[in-house]
DNA sequence: CTTTCGTATCGCAATATTACGATATAGTCT
DNA sequence: AGACTATATCGTAATATTGCGATACGAAAG
C-alpha cells in the first residue's frame, strides 16, 4: 500500500498527474522562471538565485529534464540549460485542455 | 532535510507549486473530470467510477476541498460535489500566467 | 600530471504521500 | 430505539520526495 494505483487511470490522467507533479515544488517553478527569464543559463547561477544546495538544484534540474520540459548541453566550461519549447507548449496545451473541459459544459446548476 | 524550503520562493511560486500539486495525481484528475462530466455527483459514485477504495477516495476529496477547487454541499442522503468555479478559473488563470511567460520573451536562441 | 572548477551522483535522514481496513458519525427508514 | 446507508476520520504500512554532505567525474588550466 501506498504506491499510486496508476494502472486504475487513464494513459491522459496519468501524464497530466506526472507533469503536475513536476511542477508541484516551488524550486522547479522557481527554476523554470529564471530559465525563462534570463534564458539559458548555468546551474551555477541557479544556486546563487536560488538559496538551496547544488545537490538539490542538480536533483531538481534533472527532474525537469527527464519529463523534457528542460534540456541542457554542454557550454563550454559548464552547463547551458533552457527551456524545451516543444514541451513547454504541450504542457501548456494539455493544462489549458483540462481547464477548458469546464467552460464546454459551463453548468451553474452548482451546489 | 526533507522538508520543502517554501520559505526560500515567493508567495507565488509556492502557491502554484501547491496548486500543482493537487493535480499531482491520476485520481484527482479523474475525480474533477468526473465532477466536470456529471456536473455534481455524490462520493459513492466515484468509488463505482474509480477502483479506489472509499477511504482513499474520500481523502482525495478532502485535498481537493482544502484547495477549494472542489466543494461539496450535503444533498438528502449524501454528499454532492462539484467544481468551484471561481477557484476553477482562477487554477486556470494562474497556470496560464505561468505558460505564458515563455510565449512573451520568445527567445528561439535556445541550446 | 596535478589542480581546479562545475556538475552529477550516492547515500542517508527527515518528512510527505498514498492506500486501505477499521471505526466513528450522521442522517433516514422501519 | 435499532438497522441501514453514506461519508469522514483514524491509524498504520508501504513508498516517494526533499535536502544535503560527501564524493565521483570530466574538462580546462597551470
Amino acid at each position: 500500500m501506498g504506491v499510486s494505483r496508476t494502472d486504475l487511470f487513464t494513459k491522459e490522467q496519468n501524464g497530466l498527474a506526472q507533469m503536475a507533479k513536476v511542477l508541484a515544488h516551488p524550486a522547479r517553478i522557481a527554476i523554470l522562471q529564471h530559465l525563462i527569464k534570463t534564458n539559458a543559463c548555468i546551474n551555477g547561477d541557479l544556486v546563487q538565485e536560488l538559496g538551496l544546495a547544488q545537490a538539490t538544484i542538480s536533483q531538481h534540474l534533472r527532474e525537469l529534464k527527464e519529463i523534457g520540459i528542460v534540456q541542457g548541453t554542454i557550454e563550454g566550461v559548464s552547463m547551458s540549460y533552457c527551456i524545451a519549447p516543444e514541451k513547454w507548449n504541450e504542457f501548456k496545451r494539455l493544462f489549458n485542455e483540462l481547464f477548458d473541459q469546464l467552460e464546454t459544459v459551463d453548468k451553474k446548476n452548482c451546489c
